[in-house]
This record gives C-alpha cells, structure tokens and sequence, in this order.
DNA sequence: TAATAACTGATAATCTGATATCAATAGCCG
DNA sequence: CGGCTATTGATATCAGATTATCAGTTATTA
C-alpha cells in the first residue's frame, strides 16, 4: 500500500462506522454508497493489506466465512443473529473461565465466547 | 439407510472410540485402519444419514471446517489445538454467562464457548 | 501537465470442501 | 444359493470464497 486512494479510504472508513464485524460483501454493499464503481476484488485486496498493516483483524466465527473488524478493541465477543446472520459486538467478559477447566495438562491461551439468538431488529 | 454395511459401522465406531468431534478427513484416516479400502465419499454419506437419523451432530468452529461427534453426550464445551488442530472435549459450562450481557433487547438462545492452546500431547 | 507506476474493476482462474455419477460390489430376502 | 437393489469407491463435478490477470485509470512527483 503506497499511494491514498479513496477505495482504501472507504474500506476503512465503513468498518470504522459500522465498528462489528464485516464480511467482505457487507463492506462491499456500505462502502459503494461512497465508491460506486467499487469492485469486490478492490475490497479483498485492502483487507489483505490492512490486515498485514495491523489496522484491521480477522474475527472467525463458527460455520461462517472470515469477517473483519477494526483493530486496538478491548477485550470482547461476539453475538450472532440467526435471523439475519449480522454480527454484533458484546463487552465484558466472564474473565478466566474457571468454571471450564480443560482436560489436565492443557494449556488454555485464548478463549471465545459466541453467543447465538435474535438481534433487537429482529425481533 | 436400509442396509447394515461395514463401511458405515466403521465410521460410527470411530466417533464412539475416538470420543472427540472429528473432520471427515480425520474419520477417514482412522476408519481405514478397520475399512482399507474406505472412500471419503462414503464417510460423508455416511455422516450425512448419521445426522438425520440423530445420531450424530455437527460441531462448527470459527475458522475451521465441519467436525462431527457422537449425539447425546451433555451440555459440554471444546479446546483446539493450535499446534495438532485436534479437537478435545471440556466438560463443565460457567452456566448463564451473566457476565457476559449482550445489548439491550437480544435474545441469547445459544452461548459457544471455545478455548485454544496447547493440548497435552503437544506441550 | 506529463510521465510513471501503483491501483482499480471486471472477470477468469483457482482452491477447497462437499456432492453427483456410474460401474462394480455386496447385503438381504426368498 | 441367486437375484435384486442399496451401497460403495474412484473420480468428475459443483459451489463458494478468494486470488490472478490485464487493460484502463489515477495518484504522485517533477
């Protein structure tokens, strides 16, 4: 990435407005509201690059393509809609899961918590 | 699913010894020890009628594919290697994960909980 | 403004996981 | 056992998500 063009702007700027997780065609479809023309190649190409910058992370979610969110978030999860599969953030956090110990020996380094149901629009 | 086939005994076999959710490739590897000949097609169909029939559920992790396990087991949790990839059981759940309130107005229905490190095998 | 090279958009190509195809095999029944 | 037909294995095909290609465009610098 050497050169400012208004396609990287818009890519960065939908996932800062938006602040949860998109998917590739979710920026696609709230960044042509600023870009018209712009392609869905253009938009995996700035991920990639924002990704290797460390502006922006990848969020894996069960059984659904990668999203992205903005980096530097505070600790946090997820909440996914099963209606219309969007994607929220949650704050807090239970802390250290004792209440889940793993098998003995076992090594826990991160964990994720995902919380499923229906999101206020559709309920 | 009419006939008893050794195929499909094997791959049942596997989930139930092996006691862990397992990819098909990995149901495959194992299930050849007992079936040389066994194609990955098999296994899929096999699991395909497994899952209608109740006796086996699937298991989505973000960012990785499909695994399948045993149906019937309790309410329990998971740990991923990072270095083996393989997927463990952990039993016990934080229960109502209050801590963790998503926003106004949604509906948890479900809560994934998933832990990553290093299993012991591996450590 | 002109030159240059990075960037873009449209689409083809690729990759991976899962499914369909089809001839050969093998349960199940009489 | 013999015949019927579900099942199998090898492989082709498909579906989707991501990446490569390449001609045209545009940001940058002098």
């Amino acid at each position: 990435m050497e050169r400012k063009t208004k396609q990287r702007e818009a890519v960065l700027q939908v996932l800062l407005t938006e602040n949860r997780p998109l998917s590739p065609p979710e920026i696609l479809d709230v960044a042509q509201a600023l870009v018209p023309r712009l392609g869905i190649a253009t938009v995996y190409r700035a991920i990639k690059e924002f990704l290797e910058s460390g502006d922006v992370v990848s969020v894996d979610l069960p059984g659904e393509g990668q999203r992205f969110e903005i980096m530097g978030k505070r600790h946090h999860h997820h909440f996914l809609c099963r209606l219309c599969r969007k994607l929220y953030e949650v704050n807090g956090c239970p802390g250290t899961l004792d209440a889940l110990p793993p098998p003995e020996g076992f090594l826990v380094e991160i964990h994720e918590i995902l919380l499923k149901g229906i999101c206020v629009s559709c309920a």
